[in-house]
RNA sequence: UCCCGGGUAGCUCAGCCGGCAGAGCAGGUGGCUGUUAACCACCCUGUCGGGGGUUCGAAUCCCUCCCCGGGAGCCA
């Protein structure tokens, strides 16, 4: 079916011309002698609408009511009524698929909560239709940088059999049907879905140089928080022959690109967000894009917040992991923007971080954000076979089934450093949603998989 | 998983120190209008989350389970 998008017709300078649009009915007015449909196809934010006189056309246009589908075709003329700039006077209107008067969509706000709850319908609404349109530039975005930057694209795997990454609980997988389901273990050994590309890429990085993934990630942690996911994605850079300052000042450049490229690329939809979800959004997102995160040690990150005389629910100590509400505090109030926290305590981080020279802490870092907290965690890698199999042992793991991920350090072992992205949570952040499961089109989390 | 707050019409919510279940919006009908969250009039809409208990009587009080939201933990 030939159609024109709304987005194209609206970016035109003057009106003129016959067009087609196809889409969704939002809303209809319809009085005696005219009606007036607004039409969304989901190119861009705005309707267009098309006005029809009334006794030109059949019994159908009484049937179109809001989310019919349709197309309309007829000339684009400059809009005499107020609050758009073009319509169209409509010389052939065709109800494709009708909505009966059970639609769930209103043409009044709906709250969040009840969205969820049909969420096969929600991306017909403004808000949802924006966050997938920047979720869409944003997801461009990642490769547009990585790509600039000389990083290769790899893809990891999604089943695993290493339950060793340490990165939190997993899925099982496991075969239920055909001559397989009866068999233990489909993969010979226990297996389960990622949670982490990390291990994998870490490998590849040490023959490619440079590269990364993006791909979902799944966490079977009993999570009921507006920041988790069960099934999210994540994006995981992996650096060779660099340390933990080119992986800051990385984290700072890739964060950078994504929020000017939908402050390019979405200026529309920024501006619904900056409406009706989160007051200042472009401001915030303009601003960080024009400055340097701020960095601190967790060292002196602690020593600021026990001076800070603020009274916190846990009171911060070395050693201790940071609380939501001090990550919170440091980068809403201390900084009042992103803060990359670096060289954590060795005991509350992962066994694969490089350790540094004091020999009680690793080359370890966390982004930080207002309204999110830690929106990406990374680290310089330990690349000394000796000191990883010390790690290992020390925590009370087995070095065998790491045999593959230590010859890595065996044989032409290099520095190397990344980090993991939630990219929900950088849709969170650009956006404004106050909760996760509103950046994705279908969340999963305890309870939910539906649609 | 823990701590709070909730669950009443299709949606958003009021009613909650016990006494006839309500409003706005949506929907239907009619009217009116180059309208724009259109407007005006009328009409329709209920397992008051489920179960149990107290009571002459429970949406309202008590117990319990389920579900939702916020916060915490885990993390990205």
């Amino acid at each position: 079916m030939k159609r024109n998008r709304i987005r194209d017709i609206l970016s035109q300078t003057q009106a003129g011309g016959i067009v087609t649009v196809a889409g969704w009915a939002r809303t209809v007015r319809s009085g005696k002698g005219v009606t007036f449909i607004e039409i969304n196809d989901g190119s861009c934010l705005a309707n267009i609408q098309a006005v029809a006189e009334t006794a030109a056309h059949d019994a159908s246009l009484g049937k179109i009511s809001t989310g019919a589908s349709l197309r309309v075709s007829g000339r684009l003329v400059d809009s005499p009524g107020a609050g758009q700039r073009f319509e169209i006077a409509a010389d052939e209107i065709a109800l494709i698929g009708a909505a009966p008067p059970d639609y769930p969509l209103q043409k009044k706000r709906h709250s969040f909560e009840f969205l969820r709850e049909i969420a096969h319908l929600r991306p017909r609404t403004n808000t949802f239709g924006a966050v997938l349109r920047v979720r869409s530039a944003m997801a461009q975005a990642v490769h547009e940088f990585f790509r600039n930057h000389g990083f290769l694209y790899i893809h990891t795997p999604i089943i695993t059999t290493s339950d060793c990454e340490g990165a939190g609980e997993m899925f099982s997988v496991s075969a239920s049907g055909g001559e397989a389901a009866g068999t233990a273990h489909f993969f010979g050994k226990p297996a389960g879905l990622t949670v982490s590309g990390q291990l994998e890429a870490e490998l590849v990085c040490m023959a490619l140089g440079d590269v990364y993934t993006f791909g979902p990630t799944f966490r079977a942690e009993n999570s009921n928080t507006s920041r988790h996911l069960s099934e999210f994605w994540m994006v995981e850079p992996e650096m060779a022959f660099a340390g933990l300052d080119e992986d800051a000042r990385l984290a700072e450049d890739f964060l950078k690109h994504l929020f000017r490229a939908v402050l390019a690329e979405c200026p529309e939809d920024m501006a619904f967000f900056d409406k009706w979800v989160f007051n200042g959004a472009i401001e915030r997102l303009e601003k960080i894009a024009s400055s340097g995160f701020s960095r601190v040690t967790y060292t002196e990150a602690v020593g600021l917040l026990e001076k800070s005389g603020e009274k916190f629910e846990f009171a911060p100590a070395w050693g201790a992991d940071l609380q939501s509400e001090h990550e919170r505090y440091l980068a809403e109030r201390v900084f009042g923007g992103p803060v990359i926290v670096t060289d954590y305590p060795k005991d509350i981080k992962a066994f694969y971080m490089k350790l540094n020279d004091d020999g009680r802490t690793v080359r370890a870092m966390d982004v930080l954000v207002p309204g999110v907290g830690e929106i990406i965690g990374g680290s310089q890698r330990e690349d000394d076979l000796e000191k990883l199999e010390g790690r290992l042992r020390s925590i009370g793991l087995d070095t065998a089934p790491y045999w593959w991920y230590l010859d890595t350090r065996r044989y032409g072992s290099a520095p190397h450093a990344g980090f993991g992205l939630g990219f929900e949570r950088a849709v969170q952040f650009v956006t404004g949603m106050q909760n996760i499961r509103d950046t994705i089109p279908f969340p999963r989390v305890p309870r939910h998989a539906d649609f």
